[in-house]
This record gives C-alpha cells, sequence and structure tokens, in this order.
DNA sequence: TTACACGTCG
DNA sequence: CGACGTGTAA
C-alpha cells in the first residue's frame, strides 16, 4: 500500500485539482503531537499501512509531517490535514460557487471553523472506525459519488402497515417523525478482493442551504439535556443527532469542525441478498429552538474504509417533524406550483442520483438487522493475544476496548460487559505505568 | 415583638384556620441545623426579633424547634415550617378546592414537591430580604388582600410613544414581549410607624392553572444556557424567570418548593408620590419549550417584612409573548364570546382587585427610578463598625456583604465592586479561622 | 401587519 | 386529521 492520498478523494465531478502529497520529509508541526509518534521513517509507516490494512496495526511511534499540515488526535488515530491558506479572504468562503465539491484548501470560517482538505486518518492502534474523513470537515463535498463499489442506497417502499417515515421522490426527501426508525439500505458491488475490505457507513448531517452549510449541525438544548427521555441509553452521545442502531456504530467528533458523526461498520450481504440494512434514527426535529432552528439539512452518507478514505457518496434531504405526511404534501405542492426556484434551496438533482424504491418484507428486513448484528470484531479474542504484544501496543488495545466495552455497556446495560470495561481500564492503567511510570507520555 | 405567627397569614376569605404557633419549648428535629443554633432560651428569641427590627441584627446561637415543624437554612435566614401531614391523600392535594387561600398543611405532592404553611424566617445574621415566605411555598395564596399598609399595585398607562407591553383590563392579565421592561408600581398607605419599617415585594411566577399550580415555575433549557445573551450580567441568576432591575433586588430560592423569585427593598415614596415604582421583566416566554410550556402562569407580587411575613398581596396574569397586541385581542375576543367558561381556568376576577391604570409621564418615572436606586444601606458604613463586633457575627455580616458586592459586581460590572467583595471575601475566610480553626461548625 | 410554518391537542 | 396557538419573516 503506497502513500498516494490522491487515491483519497477521487475526481468525479469534472474539475481536476492536483492535491499535493506528503512530502517524503516529514516535519512535525503541531503542539498537539505527542511523544510517541516522533522518529519513524518512511519505511517504516508504509510498513504500517501495509499491517493496518492487512488488519494487524502497528504502533506508529512516531511521524514526521510537512510544514502546511496540521494534525490531530483521535480515537486512537492520528488525523492530518492540509492547513487553511491564510490568504484567501473569508468572503470568498462564503462564496456558495466555493462549495461544490472540489478538493482546494478552504480557509477559516468566521466562527472558528476549519476547512481543510486532504484528510488522512491514520491509526496507531486497534481502531474500529474512522474518525474523521472528508465527510467530516466543515464542506464536505455533497456530490453523488457511486465509486468502484458502484454504491447505492435504496429506501425500501411501502412496507406492511404504517410508517413514520415518508419519502418524496421528486423532492429526494425523507420526511420523518422524531426518534422514528429510518432503515436505509447500503448497496455495493463487491470487488474480487480477498479479504473482503472492511467498511463503514458514515452518516453526516449537514445544513443544506449555503449561509449555513459550513456550521456542524448540533443537537439544541432542549434534546441534550442528560435526562431527557430520548436519551435513554445514549447517555454517552446526547450531542449525536443522527443515530444507528446497530450494536457496533460509533460515534465520533471531528474537533476542528464539530460535526458530530455516526459511523457504522458494513457487513457483506448475506449470500443471494445484495444489500444490508442499517436502521438510523433522528432524535432532534429539524425545526428544533437553539438547534437545527427550522434550517433544512440533508444526511450525508459516505462509503469509508479504515482510513477514512472516501470510497463512496451518497445525500439525501430529511425533514426531521411533527407531522410527515402534512409537510410532505405541502412541500411537493409548493415544488410543483413555483417552478422549482423559490423556497427550494436545495438544488435540483439529476434523476440518476435519486434513492430509489424497494419492496422488502418485514421477514426479511429482520433477517438482514440479525445478520448486520453479528458482524463485529470479536473483542475478546483480541484480548487473548495481549501477551503477545509489546506494552505500548498493548495499552492502546486495552484503551480501546476498555471505551468499546464501557459503549457497549451504555447501550446494552450488559453487566457482563460492563465488568469487562472495568477489567480493560485497570489493565490500561497497569500498563500504562509499566511504559510510562513518570507520566511524560500520556 | 412577639413572636405571634398567628398574624402571619390574615385570614382575609372568610375561612378562619387556627395555625398551630410554635411551641415555647423549642425542640430541635432536622439534621439540617448547625452548631451554632443550640441552646438558645426563649428570651433569647424575643430578644433577638427586638434586634432585627431595630436593624442590629444578633446571632442566634441555638434554636430548638418544636416536632412537626421542619427547618432549613437560607441566605442567612432560620426558615421553619410545619411539616406535612402525612394522612392527607395525595389526590385530596389536587383538589382545586383545597387551594383557595387556606392555612392548612398541604401533603407531599407526587413530583416531590413539598406544600407547608405557617412560615416564619429568622434572620441570625444580617440580611437584605426575607429568603423565603408563604408565597414562596408550593401552593401559596393567591388572594388578594390590601392589607394594612392597602397595598395596591398600579400599570402606568399609554405612556408617551411605543410600549413593549399591553395590559388587558378585563383579563386582568398584562401581555409583554420577552426581556421588556415592565413598570409597577406599588402603592402603600405608611402607617404613623418610627423608625419606617423595612418593607420588600416579593415577585413570584404561578401556573395559573390548578394543575400545574403547585409545580415551581422553571426557566427552559434554552435561555438557561450562561452564554445566551439575555443573560449578560445575571449569570449567577439564570434560572430566575421574573428579573428586577432595582439594583437591590435579590433572587433566592426555596429549595423545599423549587420556587424562583425575586425580591426588593422598598423605599417609601417621595414626598408629594404616593408610590415608588419597580421595573420588571421576563426572561422566558409563557410558550418555552421544556420550561412553561404555554401554561399560562400569574404573577404574585407580596408585600413582606424583614421576617418573610406577607402583609398584603395582589396576583397579575402575565403572558410572555412575540406577539402582545395580537394575543391580547385574540384572547379578549375569545372571551367576550365564549361566556367566560371555556378555555379560561383562571378564575374571573372581582372588579375592585384589578390593577389600576394610572397616567405617569416619563420624567416622573425616571425620578422615581433614581429615588428606589438610593435606597441600600450603606455597606461601607456596615464594614466600619465591624470591628466594634464579636467574631461570629463579623462573619455573617462579612460573608453576606461579599455576596452582595460580588451581585451588585455582576451587575453593575463595576470594578470598585470587585475589589470590595474580594476584600469581603479573605475578610470571611480570616474571620472563619479565627472562630472555627478545625472546619467544625462551617 | 399579514402570511406562513409548524408543534400540539382533541 | 382538522383546528388552533404561537413564533417568524416578508
Ligand atoms: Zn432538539
Ligand atoms: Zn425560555
Amino acid at each position: 500500500m503506497a502513500l498516494n492520498i490522491n487515491n483519497n478523494n477521487p475526481q468525479h465531478n469534472g474539475h481536476s485539482n492536483p492535491t499535493p502529497a506528503v512530502q517524503s520529509s516529514y516535519m512535525l508541526n503541531s503542539g498537539d503531537m505527542r511523544n510517541y509518534i516522533r522518529g519513524i521513517t518512511d519505511s517504516d509507516v508504509e510498513h504500517a499501512f501495509d499491517n493496518i490494512l492487512n488488519d494487524s496495526p502497528p504502533v506508529v511511534r512516531d511521524l514526521h509531517i510537512a510544514e502546511n499540515y496540521g494534525t490531530h488526535h483521535n480515537n486512537n488515530q492520528l488525523v492530518v490535514y492540509q492547513e487553511s491558506e491564510p490568504n484567501v479572504t473569508s468572503s470568498a468562503m462564503c462564496d456558495s460557487t466555493h462549495l461544490q465539491g472540489t478538493n482546494d484548501a478552504y480557509p477559516s470560517a468566521p466562527g472558528g471553523d476549519h476547512t481543510s482538505s486532504t484528510m488522512l486518518v491514520i491509526p496507531y492502534g486497534p481502531v474500529m472506525a474512522p474518525a474523521c474523513s472528508e465527510a467530516t470537515i466543515s464542506y464536505p463535498s455533497i456530490n453523488d459519488y457511486p465509486g468502484d463499489y458502484n454504491f447505492e442506497i435504496l429506501l425500501d417502499g411501502t412496507g406492511s402497515g404504517f410508517k413514520a417515515w415518508m419519502y418524496s421522490y421528486e423532492l429526494n426527501k425523507v420526511f420523518i417523525d422524531i426518534g422514528k426508525v429510518l432503515p436505509i439500505q447500503v448497496k455495493l458491488l463487491y470487488k474480487h478482493e480477498e479479504p473482503l475490505p472492511r467498511l463503514f457507513l458514515r452518516a453526516t448531517p449537514i445544513y443544506s442551504q449555503d449561509d449555513y452549510r459550513g456550521r456542524p449541525v448540533e443537537r439544541c438544548p432542549l434534546h441534550v439535556c442528560r435526562d431527557n427521555k430520548i436519551n435513554e441509553g445514549y447517555e454517552s452521545v446526547v450531542k449525536h443527532i443522527v443515530r444507528c442502531t446497530s450494536a457496533h456504530c460509533q460515534y465520533p467528533v471531528d474537533e476542528r469542525s464539530g460535526r458530530h458523526t455516526c459511523v457504522t461498520p458494513l457487513s457483506p450481504p448475506q449470500p443471494g441478498a445484495d444489500t444490508v440494512t442499517l436502521m438510523y434514527n433522528f432524535v432532534c426535529k429539524t425545526s428544533c429552538l437553539g438547534g437545527m432552528d427550522r434550517r433544512p439539512v440533508l444526511l450525508l452518507l459516505t462509503l469509508e474504509n479504515q482510513l477514512g478514505q472516501i470510497l463512496g457518496r451518497r445525500s439525501l434531504s430529511v425533514k426531521i417533524c411533527a407531522c410527515p405526511k402534512r409537510d410532505k404534501e405541502k412541500e411537493e405542492k409548493e415544488f410543483q406550483t413555483s417552478g422549482s426556484n423559490r423556497r427550494v434551496k436545495g438544488r435540483k438533482r439529476s434523476l440518476e442520483t435519486r434513492v430509489k424504491e424497494e419492496m422488502m418484507d418485514d421477514s426479511e428486513l429482520a433477517a438482514l438487522e440479525t445478520e448486520n448484528k453479528k458482524f463485529c470484531p470479536d473483542l475478546f479474542n483480541i484480548g487473548l493475544v495481549l501477551s503477545t504484544l509489546p506494552p505500548d501496543h498493548k495499552y492502546f488495545l486495552m484503551s480501546n476496548m476498555a471505551t468499546l466495552l464501557a459503549g457497549m455497556f451504555v447501550k446494552k446495560g450488559n453487566d457482563a460487559c460492563r465488568q469487562a470495561a472495568e477489567k480493560c481500564a485497570m489493565l490500561v492503567e497497569q500498563i500504562k505505568n509499566e511504559i510510562d511510570p513518570n507520566g511524560e507520555q500520556f
């Protein structure tokens, strides 16, 4: 695996933006860097990547990053991004022509936002899902892009009985009650790779109006309250509006852009089926005061690998409201009468990018959901090989496991998970003391 | 001054409820009691009260409270209340006939509310205003009661130009924008007392529908945010919905009922005038989600002395909204058509209890406001006599001063206040160490 | 000031 | 599902 980060974001929209690659002489330039990632060589990095892709994550001890590149840490991952150009005016940033799926560096926005392109995520320990990607920056591309896997999303049509959501074909928009489940089917054309690649689906809510596009979509003060009933079992992720019911879903935060996303590992479809179904729900209304504040949003769905590289991209307008049917009919009527150019700021989308509707019966859905739940690296098997690892690798491994298990405990209320997480946390402390008795590194 | 707490709440509504008095053999029954108020005699208490009324507050070292009476501390005051009757069912509590201005003990409400009557507030150190009173319990009386001072409240009619509020005579209701000022004139008939009594006006918001009457009116999650613009200068009192612009206003919390009130010292009117005007504003809307939640409220205005005894009572419906004019007209129209018995759950009020409207020009208003602001015990003069006081009295004095000055600093941004408060806080620590070096008492 | 958006209630 | 309450913006 070479370090060609031009692969990172394919040029699918006709523009061709040469992206500067990480230079071969790596230089540290961020105060955020820790001691344990300094001094590694080029070949070390390439070797590390090979290991990562072979699912035996290495410990990256040291990595010098070129000037112009910033870094930060997130969930055992080193995030590398290109620093903003200092000489671009902030007015240029608000120009919506800048926002259309190019890979140029964007300057800082007034509210402290950052827009960086060319993002590379380097795991230096066991990692379940990529924390950040090009989809989590302030101005991510939202253009549809099927990619090599011919990535598509599908909503099952009129299933049996009442549905808490409605899809408008002409608006490419879902109208849904707060907290109700929206089943999204993911369709991938797997290549003949061996082993099957680790793929993830990231869901990122984004304001669809240009004026707000770069702002993170945040939860409102009413719903963010830890004791709100809607947060039961989700006390550790109260700030995330989009949730996926998959047990292995992770909820990272990109601290530069402030975006809260939801990343779910994808299992390959069952034999005979060609999709996997993920269950999403949304826990704020589009109208929530002090939150989305009635600003329309879309859901950006990106297919990513473990490095956060984007392999496919789709998007879907979403309105979370109290009367999905009424609002859908009203918006459709307005769309038809007012010739498509009044309030609908989101551009009209070409036909082939629409979400396709499909029939799927309930038992099939349930079976898929069960199958999805099975997919999980066996955490305890990882634990068993612990004694064969070098101590600092152990540290990252155990630290990650403790977090994961604690998360599972919160979601499942499973006492075994809690005990495992506690044991892990103790081991983490123990190992930490072994490798860093003076507390200099951590 | 005798300890006759039957005086506490006059029987103005035709009912005659003999209220049990604090017994002459005082017994301590609350774990909340501190060491420094144990062991005092009856005559000590009476003497203390004389001192309080003469504005030289004593240190109450010890006080035994009879069984059936609970106590807690609040702002240098010992609050004594009758414990709830355990054998009254909670359904009886919801019966609205129980809510009409009697002094009976009410049982605990399901949500942990407490309703206690016969409240007595005993300051044991310098106190600016009574923290709790009969008006701050869960089910306070809301009947109008002019009392010995012929207490009346007045709203000035159509002053010059635009007004952010409107008064509906027929509904006895004020409609007002959020955060806008409502000038309330207080009219008192002073008796020939020497010196003039220390009087306070307490403003308590209360849900007017019987179903919610006992619940404290709390601020919504959106507006309670410390960094909300509306809270600038009020960071220490973000939970209070009702504010008074008087510099000497205090914002106590009754921790039993959860009620947040606003207590303002009243100055006597200027020669020639017969009212003083206080400026109020309201920093949540009646419709605020997770707060008042569209439940109608009224503002209970009680005239109190320094012991929290209620000397007069008035109330006024208030709707804080975005369109006061529209809503006033709509409610008035509905009131006229629907023969007064549809949604208007607040009872019709007799004519003489309505708020009277009066003309008052702007300069007169400003003059009164200035006069009101002058009223303040000279905190620095109190400071000067510090050396003559016993050490524990010093402690309470300084502690109270520090709090007051800190509050003034927040409101005024005055650097002198800040410095004074800091000095006071240091002195408090110093004195505390003098009298209690082992940290046993405080 | 009017019209509209959108949550809530019956 | 219709009607209403109430915030917001044209
Ligand atoms: Zn919300
Ligand atoms: Zn509010």
